[in-house]
DNA sequence: ATTTTAGGACAGCCTTGTTGACTTTCCAAG
DNA sequence: CTTGGAAAGTCAACAAGGCTGTCCTAAAAT
């Protein structure tokens, strides 16, 4: 093989082999788990899934949001997203006003109870994630992000891009 | 907020803001997106999911590998996996044979069948994959890949680093 | 001979994805 | 002004794929 070629710190993208790619593929795979892992311990016993997690932390993104609007960003059907609307309303977590100027619309808060909970949930990920960052370093972490955004379709690429305008 | 602060290009990991981290999260949650759209676009249609497209690449990756072994790898019950490895070995994907040296193991293989699926599932993924390498450069492939070990819980990392070393 | 291990089958549950039918509201064309 | 279509949201019903738990066989280990 031509693993050697390639070895030389990737100096030669063009020349990576299919080892290697897909070494990448397996790399996203686990890690995706322990990215979701701290999340998932926070919320199993709660009566909430992985589902509530996106839906809170997106709502707390994105305040007044609408319910399409999360829906294009979530990429779930209507349905998928109204159950676990459903049970944040009841329980209390989120809130839903109609709007002023629409009256179809809603839009979408979280309450006290509510950010309390993002928060929790976000603390651990966040621990995960800047103790990664600290071990790999600075670069790493510039070409982690890179690559990442290059992965995405690019019509996420664009929510994504539109979602850190308002963060950074 | 102290935004500016970790705007430098990330010199000053320590000082990361919070906000920072967190578009780190969105890109992981959008790029994961985009890293299994590619699979599940040709698996639907078929009877499969990423259930199957997960046993299929690790059964490839590690030939002749026993059930209990794919268990630990996926992380899931020996249930999911049954279904999922069942409905493979009934279609002709999968060869279970019965351990030589212990006749209570399975051995697992792909057919002919079964390396043709997998062929044009991780083409697909790799094609993507490359092309983010590509776009991202050498030195962000060195990054991304730093951040995503040290982002896997240790087991984990373990278990991946201990497939890496058959493919480089 | 007994216990442990690898694997498989089956029942039944839960979360979260899907489609399709149904309001309510808004807007624009006649 | 009305009416017809599009958009926002709700709900019912179903499917995939996780999970647990139990029971079973065959083989290995003690």
């Amino acid at each position: 093989m031509a693993n050697s070629v390639a070895q030389d710190s990737g100096e030669s993208l063009l020349f990576l082999t299919d080892e290697q790619v897909r070494k990448g593929i397996e790399a996203m795979f686990f890690a995706y788990r322990g990215f979701t892992a701290d999340p998932d311990r926070i919320l199993e016993g709660m009566d909430y899934g992985r589902a509530h997690h996106r839906a809170i932390h997106f709502i707390h993104r994105s305040p007044a949001t609408t319910v399409s609007n999360l829906l294009m960003i979530l990429g779930v059907t209507k349905q998928s997203l109204n159950r676990v609307l459903r049970s944040l309303i009841e329980d209390g977590l989120v809130e839903a006003l109609v709007g002023k100027r629409d009256k179809r619309e809603r839009h979408l808060h979280l309450t006290e109870k509510g950010l309390a909970l993002e928060r929790s949930l976000s603390d651990a990920q966040r621990v995960r994630m800047r103790s990664a960052y600290r071990a790999a370093g600075p670069a790493a972490v510039q070409g982690f992000r890179q690559v990442l955004e290059a992965m995405m379709d690019p019509e996420l690429r664009r929510q994504f891009q539109t979602l850190k305008e308002g963060g950074v």
